[in-house]
DNA sequence: GAGCACTGC
């Protein structure tokens, strides 16, 4: 540390903090990549202890009316709070008291340190016999590497039952180690007694899969009496197929028999399924197909604190659904103190907490604010690459535009640095970069090499690094934000949360001690708000409440939001739902609504696709487009390098889409990439990269589609629907060899999106139609610089001024024809 | 003539 504070001469006196807010999910998110085949950290600690002191009762676990944690949330403000009291929370801020806690911390550190050694006496006795106990449990960890490679073992191969018996009596002293485990008793009966319960547990304390499995175990394996199941939700993907597989292991029964998972276009639970790990939103699908979920008698709420739009619904339709059935409990589990809302929102359910194991960080921060962050970044990676200790470094950097800029930098700078530090190899991540070059992060480097990650947000929740062990932090994200007023979002750089760069700095603290170095003073720290904002009160919350309407809600405005998006953003949702005929005069919903909420799509695009298919009768070429449309990172931005002849090969693929484009691009892209077939795999892999798009995108496209089209079957009961497409794909017929009826395919777009139209002004930029401002097309699109009568998009985007993307060139007679009112309004205000 | 964070059905 000493050394440390010599060579960061920019950064003050480091504090030392938990990690928090990490989870469990995450831990098996680093399990997914050994999965698939990445290396996992070899140095991966074989020794993990715990740090956090335990309560008197010594099982880790208190039961706290909801008053002790908001006595805790308020911390910062009451230095006189016992210090019991302060370690059963988690510690968003303890500059204030920084050197009574970095004190604190020592104690602990050095009793690790010199793990032999009789630790010193202090004043906080009950710390005393528990850290001796902990020591025991060192080598015990969640994961441990062997853990992983047995685990890959087993994985996917046809076990005969006994030796996944065996396999789970193997577990079960790994289980049994783990913090929630041992608090087990207390834990159920809470559960057992109370309808909601509240818990807050820390990273690697094991809650995601072991309390599930305390559930599971109470109901009797072999019994006849049908039982009601357990619902897990968490808020990825992966993360819900990853809990299944390992519990499903501890369990001993394969995946998809006990113990299963239920994600878009993957499911393993079956009817017999008993413990099920599922997206929020695939049991949000389950409450429209019954809402009474009655198939359930425990739903959990995992990594409530994310606040994800789809979790707070979750929440507040679980509210009302519990007065209508006494039996249903519910279990929120969060990693945040911000469980004081959600114990508030549930009656003042109690709150349990349970400690994790995570390492502590030493922060440091600049001496004064940053005005250039790339620069200020590269600066502190070049200090601390020199001054600090083997170990990899994470940079959370806002965008993609500041992470290739600092890459650049640091690939001409590393080769001149001083020969004594190790050569730095600086590695890009964020999601839209392709996964090959997103799994270049995993790679090992050769020895007196150090990784360089700078990363979006992607590196906070969704990707895991091993061997990181230094973080040095923006304090800056991108945020999407609604102006429902506009009916544009737009996406800024705006500063985190105090619980996001807890969060962040807990990525140094995942394997061993490590260090955060925050490009901000500590009094702009102190100024940032406590939690993200949650999502539902910054997007466009159309689908949420379509959604609300078709489960039955009449009054939107009073529904039991856990926290309200506000009356203007649910107005003009209202709004446009009734403008999509998905609402009637009295709010009701519709036939069309009711069929626009049952496509996995946004109102708009369901609403775009019904019109295609009764009005403009292009069914299957609109699916194809909207199928592209709701897939992620399809089109991928191609480096900078590269972009010119990208932007070339594009064009000279869409020649319709260079005329009309780029919803039309999408579909020649489709098309094309549909003609190489399966047979000539590798050609279609290059094709790919040569255009800059992704594969996998385009595999995740056809399953959209062919949901899609049965969703549209089962609406129109009309079984023959995709009757003709579907022969043609038998016999093989070259696809895109049917014309399109482009303008019938772009009209149907634009009965979705009336107001994101603009019309050309003689230098190449456009006014919109809704409030008259200028806006340009975005150089990513195929109509880039060109000048067209009238445009419509399907996003819009400022940055240093307003972009248009996505955009399709339209005819103003379509305007007039299908957003007359939208016209009017602009006609009144090009007269001002 | 410039550049989009992350999830979910």
């Amino acid at each position: 540390m000493s050394n440390s504070k010599k060579v960061h001469t920019k950064f003050g006196e480091p504090s030392t903090e938990e990690s928090t807010a990490a989870n469990s999910a995450e831990v098996v998110q680093e399990l997914d990549q050994d999965v698939q085949g990445q290396p996992s950290s070899s140095t991966n600690s074989k020794k993990r202890s715990r740090k956090r002191n335990k309560n008197k009762n010594g099982t880790g676990v208190t039961s706290e009316p909801t008053a002790a944690a908001a006595s805790a949330a308020s911390l910062e403000s009451q230095p006189s709070i016992p210090e019991t009291k302060k370690n059963k929370v988690f510690k968003f801020d303890v500059d204030e008291k920084k050197e009574e806690v970095t004190e604190s911390n020592k104690i602990e550190n050095t009793a690790e340190e010199e793990s032999t050694q009789e630790k010193k006496p202090n004043d906080k006795e009950q710390v005393k016999p528990q850290r001796k106990k902990q020591k025991t449990h060192k080598v015990v960890e969640f994961f441990s590497d062997d853990e992983e490679s047995n685990f890959r073992d087993t994985r996917g191969s046809n076990q005969p039952q006994q030796s996944l018996k065996q396999r789970a009596s193997q577990l079960l002293s790994t289980r049994s180690n783990l913090p929630v485990y041992k608090s087990r008793e207390q834990i159920m009966n809470h559960l057992n007694k109370n309808q909601v319960t509240i818990l807050i547990g820390e990273t690697g304390s094991g809650k995601s899969t072991q309390i599930p499995q305390f559930l599971l175990e109470q109901i009797p394996r072999d019994s006849k009496k049908q039982h009601k199941g357990i619902a897990v939700t968490q808020p990825r993907r992966v993360a819900a197929i990853n809990l299944a597989t390992r519990v499903a292991e501890e369990h001993g029964c394969p995946v998809g028999t006990a113990v299963g998972y239920s994600v878009r276009f993957d499911t393993t639970a079956t009817h017999k399924t008993k413990l099920k790990y599922l997206t929020d939103g695939m049991l949000l699908r389950e409450c429209i197909l019954d809402p009474e979920l009655s198939a359930y008698g425990v739903i959990i709420i995992d990594e409530a604190h994310e606040r994800t739009v789809l979790t707070d619904l979750l929440m507040g339709f679980l509210k009302e659904l519990l007065v209508k059935r006494n039996d249903l409990k519910l279990v929120i589990m969060s990693a945040t103190l911000d469980a004081e809302r959600f114990s508030k929102f549930f009656h003042s359910a109690e709150i349990l907490f349970v400690e994790g194991r995570s390492y502590g960080v030493d922060r440091y921060y600049t001496k004064a604010a940053c005005d250039d962050i790339v620069d200020s970044a590269i600066k502190s990676i070049v200090q601390l690459n020199q001054g600090e200790q083997e170990g990899d470094i994470l940079v959370f950097l806002p965008g993609q535009e500041e992470i290739d800029k600092a890459v650049g930098i640091l690939e001409r700078l590393a080769p001149d640095l001083p020969k004594e530090a190790p050569l730095i190899v600086p590695f890009p991540l964020y999601a839209s970069l392709s996964p090959a070059d997103q799994a270049k992060v995993f790679l090992p480097l050769k020895a007196r090499r150090r990784k360089v990650i700078l990363a979006t947000n992607i590196a906070e929740t969704s990707v895991t690094v091993p061997g990181v062990r230094y973080v040095i932090d923006s304090g800056l994200r991108k945020v999407k934000l609604w102006r429902h007023s506009l009916g544009l979002s737009t996406l800024l750089t705006a500063p985190i949360s105090k619980a996001a760069a807890m969060q962040r700095s807990g990525r140094a603290g995942r394997e061993r001690e490590g260090k955060v170095f925050r490009l901000y003073t500590e009094s702009d720290y102190l100024k940032l708000p406590d939690q993200t904002e949650p999502e539902i009160s910054r997007v466009n919350v159309t689908s949420p409440v379509l959604m609300l309407k078709e489960l039955g809600v009449e009054d939107i405005l009073n529904w039991s939001w856990l926290e309200t998006p506000g009356e203007d953003s649910l107005i003009s949702s209202l709004t446009q739902l009734y403008q999509l005929k998905a609402l009637d005069d009295s709010g009701k919903i519709t036939p069309l609504g009711h069929e626009m909420a049952i496509l996995p799509l946004e109102p708009q695009l369901a609403a775009i696709l019904i019109k295609s298919h009764r009005e403009y009768h292009c069914l299957s070429d609109v699916i194809d487009i909207v199928s592209c449309l709701s897939v992620d990172n399809l089109v991928l931005n191609p480096s900078s390098e590269t972009r010119d002849d990208v932007n070339e090969r594009r064009r000279a693929v869409c020649g319709l889409g260079c005329r009309y484009g780029d919803l039309i691009m999408l579909k020649e892209l489709l098309d094309c990439y549909l003609q190489f077939g399966n047979k000539d795999r590798e050609e279609r892999t290059q094709w790919c990269k040569d255009l800059a798009l992704s594969s996998r995108g385009f595999r995740n496209v056809l399953k959209v589609r062919q949901q899609i089209r049965q969703y549209m079957m089962t609406l129109t009961k009309d079984k023959h629907l995709f009757q003709d497409i579907e022969n043609d794909e038998e016999d093989d017929i070259e696809y895109g060899s049917k014309p399109m009826d482009i303008p019938a395919i772009l009209k149907s777009f634009l009965t979705g999106h009336t107001t994101n139209t603009a019309i050309g002004l003689p230098d190449r930029s456009y006014r919109t139609t809704t409030n008259g401002s200028l806006i340009a097309i975005h150089p990513s699109s195929l109509l880039f610089g060109m000048k067209k009568d009238a445009i419509m998009f399907t996003d819009y985007v400022y940055t240093t001024r307003g972009y248009a993307r996505n955009v399709s060139v339209v005819e103003l007679e379509w305007l007039q024809e299908i957003c007359g009112g939208v016209l009017k309004v602009n006609a009144a205000n090009n007269e001002n």
